[in-house]
Parts: C-alpha cells; sequence; structure tokens
DNA sequence: TCGATATATAACCAGCTGGCTATGGATGAG
DNA sequence: CTCATCCATAGCCAGCTGGTTATATATCGA
C-alpha cells in the first residue's frame, strides 16, 4: 500500500523531477520541447519524470495538436504541508503535556 | 552536488524512514532499541535510517551509558516549508503578471 | 573478570530507478 | 501524399538503496 505522503515525496525526492515542478510553477504552462530544452536529458526522460509527476496529481497535461502541454497543479502540495503541521503539532502537544505534567508536580 | 532540498526530499522519501521521524515528533526522544520494537525490521536497518536522518539534520542523537537516545529536529523541516511557500509564490507572481497583461491590454 | 545487552559498522544482495537509444503514432507543412 | 516534427512507449542497463546477517565495540550487572 502507498499512502499519498509516499508518492508526493518520492516524486519531488529527484532533484530533475523537482527542477521540472519548479520550472513550471514559475513560467507557467510549457511543451514537452520547452521542458527538454531547459532540463539537459532526453525528451524520454523528461515524458517519464511528466508521467510520474502527473501520477502524483502535480501536473495536468493538455493536448494541442500534436505537442501537449503541461502546467503545475499546486494544490496537490496541500498534504506535503498538512503532513509538516502535523509534525508541529505533536511536537507541540508533547510540550503541553510537559507543562501539565510540570504544573501537577508543582501542586 | 546536493542541495538541502536534496537531502531532505530524499530522506524523507522512504516510508519505513518518515515513520521512525514520525514517532520521534509523536513520542520525542526514544532509544534504538524502542525505535526497532516499532519498525518491524532489524536493528542494524534502523541505525542505518538514523544515520541518514542525522545526517539531515532531522535528528539529534545524545549518548547515555549503552544507549543511544535520538530525537526530533523540527527545525530542519523550515526548508521544506521555505520550498512549498516559493512555489506557491511563483505560481501567485505569474497571476499576477497576468493581471497587468490584461490591464494593459485593457486600455 | 565474564557474560549479557545496546548500538554501530561491514559486507553482501535483490530490486528499484533514472538515464539512454530505438521506435511507433499522430499531426502539421509543403 | 510525403516528409518532418512532437511526443509517448518499450527495452535495456548501471548504479543506488534498503534490507539482511555477521561482527566489532562499549557498557552494565553479577
Amino acid at each position: 500500500m502507498s499512502t499519498t505522503h509516499d508518492v508526493l515525496f518520492r516524486t519531488l525526492a529527484d532533484p530533475t523531477r523537482r527542477e521540472i515542478f519548479e520550472q513550471l510553477c514559475r513560467e507557467g504552462e510549457q511543451t514537452v520541447g520547452a521542458l527538454t530544452a531547459h532540463a539537459g536529458i532526453s525528451q524520454p526522460a523528461v515524458s517519464k519524470h511528466l508521467g510520474v509527476l502527473k501520477t502524483a496529481g502535480l501536473v495536468r497535461d493538455r493536448q494541442e495538436g500534436r505537442q501537449t502541454h503541461y502546467s503545475a497543479q499546486l494544490g496537490a502540495l496541500s498534504p506535503l504541508i498538512d503532513w509538516t503541521r502535523q509534525m508541529a503539532g505533536f511536537w507541540e502537544n508533547r510540550f503541553n503535556r510537559l507543562e501539565d505534567l510540570l504544573k501537577r508536580m508543582d501542586q
């Protein structure tokens, strides 16, 4: 079983793939050709990365003639943001429990 | 060259490793033995994961007799939070530029 | 001192992954 | 119609990675 967090983290873990995603965030919708020009790797490699990004929900594709335009789906990042918040939350809860303990010890 | 983002994403991409980190966030400082009991893998495997987490700055270790206590370093997550904010920022900037363009076209 | 316990390290291995080239299929240009 | 272009897919391979067992090291208890 592969969770949403798994897919997101694994997808963004590769520098090349993250670079492509950042490019789409910065410049908006781009064709595969344009992305390949920046990436410094072969077109098939770029297509494979785009496939992974699409599976993760991080990009959307739009066909137009023989070109495919890809764009970033920023909303797909929210599980990641939620996760960091949750980690911070755990930390605070432990801190509060410690505070309570100290209060009880104080009485 | 390996950036901070690279290290963070790659470190958190592994489910087992992320689980260990979450455990430390939830329960606070833990010995290697305690972590191994939860992880469902061998002690050396856990030690290796802890090594990776430590290299990424995500955990701290404290020696006490023959035990090693590990704890989460929440602050190490900030580059990750910054990155997501930056991506959102790129998106907004493009939106603003589009707005400006439409304004100019309107005149 | 001697055995048990806690952790780290070494050595090894199977499987995944990210790159490549080759090729197919669809669309545009002439 | 024919050829070029754009992209996706297939097949291949080297290298990384996450697991294992075996072992070293250090501390604790008796």
